[in-house]
DNA sequence: CCATTAAATTCAA
DNA sequence: TTGAATTTAATGG
């Protein structure tokens, strides 16, 4: 097995042949790009595991994902990561900066080769102005958001650690597609354990008791599902409904 | 939490 | 493509 040249996965979204139903940059990309305004949006390449948001810095703009994968995160406690979500290509990261915010609260890097459309809060501003629907649009993904963040709340004062163990593996199994049986997104136990808020030692006896119980399977990173809806049933017995 | 060993990834030649 | 170097996983105290 071997990688030929310097491509490696590289999701090919491009955002003028992207046919995803639900990406607002696809369904605004006149308003978006047409603009008036002769630089509306530059694209920004990452190299994996490049941070492109710090957090504190001031806020002038928002990214949109072309491709690749990056994570969201804040600095919590001592030190310690809290990762707020995984975003994809058709993803905005930065979002909650716009507005009233000066500086970000959050940071985010690429976990793989990114590449970003970087909009202006100027450009944005008038466009949102201007076009009702590409607002609409955005109110649709900042209410999603934060539905999210709601949920979130919710599993991590009342789950188990090993139900939010699971719970991470179903967000990323769901987020993220199967490579014959496992999951297109490699993390390390870390990172999942930033997710579901719990340390890399939980994370890795629960993996390893998943594993006993024949419901996953892991080679090193690559993290495969056996059985769904045995997983989600334990979930879905607490009534934890889960976003995108 | 930390220390140890096993395993997996990366990197350079 | 290989194996040495480095990083990450797994376990037990």
């Amino acid at each position: 097995m071997y990688v030929t040249g310097s491509h490696n996965n590289s999701i090919t979204s491009n955002c003028e042949t992207c046919n995803r139903t639900n990406c607002v940059i696809h369904k605004n990309k006149g308003v978006l790009f047409n603009s008036t305004l002769p630089q509306s949006s530059t694209i920004l390449k990452c190299k994996k595991g490049q941070q492109f948001i710090i957090e504190g810095a001031p806020v002038n703009g928002l990214f949109f994902i072309k491709s690749g994968t990056v994570k969201v995160f804040r600095t919590g406690i001592n030190g310690r990561e809290q990762i707020v979500r995984f975003a994809k290509g058709c993803e905005i990261v930065g979002h909650r900066g716009f507005g009233t915010q000066e500086y970000y609260s959050i940071g985010a890097v690429a976990l793989q080769d990114v590449e970003l459309h970087y909009f202006s809060k100027e450009h944005l501003q008038s466009a949102l102005l201007e076009n009702p629907k590409f607002a609409y649009d955005m109110m649709l993904f900042y209410a999603n958001e934060l539905n999210r963040s709601e949920n979130k709340v919710k599993s991590i004062s009342q789950m188990t650690v090993r139900e939010r163990v699971i719970d991470t593996i179903l967000y990323i199994n769901r987020k993220f597609d199967d490579i014959n049986g496992f999951l297109s997104l490699p993390l390390s136990r870390k990172e999942y354990a930033d997710y579901a808020g719990t340390t890399e030692e939980q994370v890795i006896r629960v993996f390893s008791a998943l594993k006993k119980e024949n419901l996953i399977m892991a080679k090193g990173k690559k993290i495969g599902i056996i059985d769904v809806s045995q997983l989600k049933k334990e979930i879905n017995e607490h009534n934890y409904f889960l976003d995108s």
